[in-house]
DNA sequence: CCTGCGTCTTAACAAATATTAACATCGAAA
DNA sequence: TTTCGATGTTAATATTTGTTAAGACGCAGG
């Protein structure tokens, strides 16, 4: 783990923008550390105390639950955050957590500690509603992957998390140019949507044989955003952005 | 709706042992009205604004979530609410919820409003962090689910839900008696597995067959606790139960 | 008592997806 | 450059699950 003095303010990106400016300005201070992963690395391991939090910069991160025990075991990405989630605030209230973050991508995240949480918030029962409120929309990320994996089939799942993902990345309000770049390999997007790697295969050519979108090397090209959204029956209530 | 006046104090079941002794004897005085409604009935909606929020007392409620716009749409459940169950606390921060709430069975819920809670809590931030806890133990259930549907064949699943509602029945303190009235129907148990109703009914005989459990008229009977959990390979972990 | 409705049960068949294997492609390391 | 390993691609086949349909069963209302 590499670390470094912070040098610069951090950018309110991502779904920090939920945050009032006021509230973001008592809480950047607190990010003293950069931390950066590289890809494959596990950021923070299920059952290991936890005294700090990330808030993810740059790159993807995944959440990871192991099933069966010992051998053959099975891995499932049950989340993905992309920059500008806190990744792992639960981990304040919680203390410790039931499943391993892991880095899906090079990653850079902004480290602060919980004291430093509990400093900032503890009297301040609004601005703990507000971060509590940010935990609860992760909660509600999570209902929508258990509906997705429940109730689509392939073709319709995959369409749903790519839609759901770019959404979330331009939340940020960062220009949208209807290129992401999630360097997921495939395999990776299986483990998310509860599907073979080969299967996920003749999912990618399906979806680009119909103009819809193109996913060539981690790099997801929508040349369809509208047609995307009606193959994904995608409705992003559930990602509680402002206005809507 | 019927709403009765509280004649008696209510007792801190299931989850609700999570909290301390003191901090109960804050929260309870609040729950002033009891609601009760019937089997299938809406308790409350997706998008409407909230000022309460609802605790299980009796009966099963689940989340529910449309997919697919006006006709054709399906439902799923994304989460089953047992006795002791704090079922959407998560709308105190939210205000709004994403999904329905539904009865499954009859139904019994104290009510409190968050006025209440605002009040109770909003200079004791540990017990704010202890309630924020409450709600972020549902989240990992969530994530559990999104596991369950994408990782595990029929059986398994089925298995696996079972071992988790008995385990969560199971943690108020009650005597363990091997039979839990779950009232679930088949297509029930479906919509939560991402499965159809005629594969439940298989996956039902197999399981009776293997003498592990028996499922009829709603009443779950579970011959072979230790079978079932191996089928299930259930770790509770992620139900953050005390002493684990 | 019958009737009708909902749920359960089962079977036959169709569709979706997993598995395996073989080969291609690309980039990194020797 | 060459080789190696990881990832992507495709096809053949096996398995799982959905769909449809039909009958059984139980229960509430006439």
């Amino acid at each position: 783990m590499l670390e470094f003095k912070k040098t610069a303010p951090l950018a309110q990106i991502g779904m920090m923008h939920q945050l009032s400016a006021p509230h973001w300005a008592q809480l950047e201070p607190g990010f003293t550390t950069l931390r950066e992963c590289t890809a494959g690395e596990v950021i923070s391991e299920r059952g290991q105390p936890l005294d700090h939090s990330l808030l993810l910069v740059d790159g993807i991160v995944g959440r990871r639950i192991k099933v069966g025990r010992k051998q053959g075991a099975r891995h499932h990405l049950v989340a993905l955050q992309v920059p500008g989630d806190f990744v792992d605030l639960h981990a304040y209230p919680l203390k410790v957590l039931d499943h391993d973050i892991v880095a899906i991508t090079d990653v850079q995240m902004a480290v602060i500690s919980h004291e430093r949480v509990k400093s900032v918030i503890d009297d301040q029962p609004e601005f703990t509603r507000q971060l509590w409120s940010l935990t609860l929309v992760d909660a509600a990320i999570h209902r929508h992957w258990a509906l997705r994996n429940g109730t689509m089939r392939a073709l319709q799942r995959v369409a749903n998390l790519f839609a759901e993902l770019i959404t979330r990345m331009d939340a940020g309000g960062a220009a949208v140019t209807g290129s992401y770049a999630l360097n997921l390999s495939q395999p990776h997007i299986g483990d998310a949507c509860g599907l073979s790697g080969v299967h996920i295969n003749r999912v990618l050519r399906t979806l680009r044989e119909a103009n819809c979108c193109t996913y060539v090397k981690g790099e997801l090209v929508v040349q369809d955003r509208a047609a995307l959204n009606l193959i994904a029956e995608f409705d992003p209530d559930y990602l509680y952005l402002p206005g809507s």
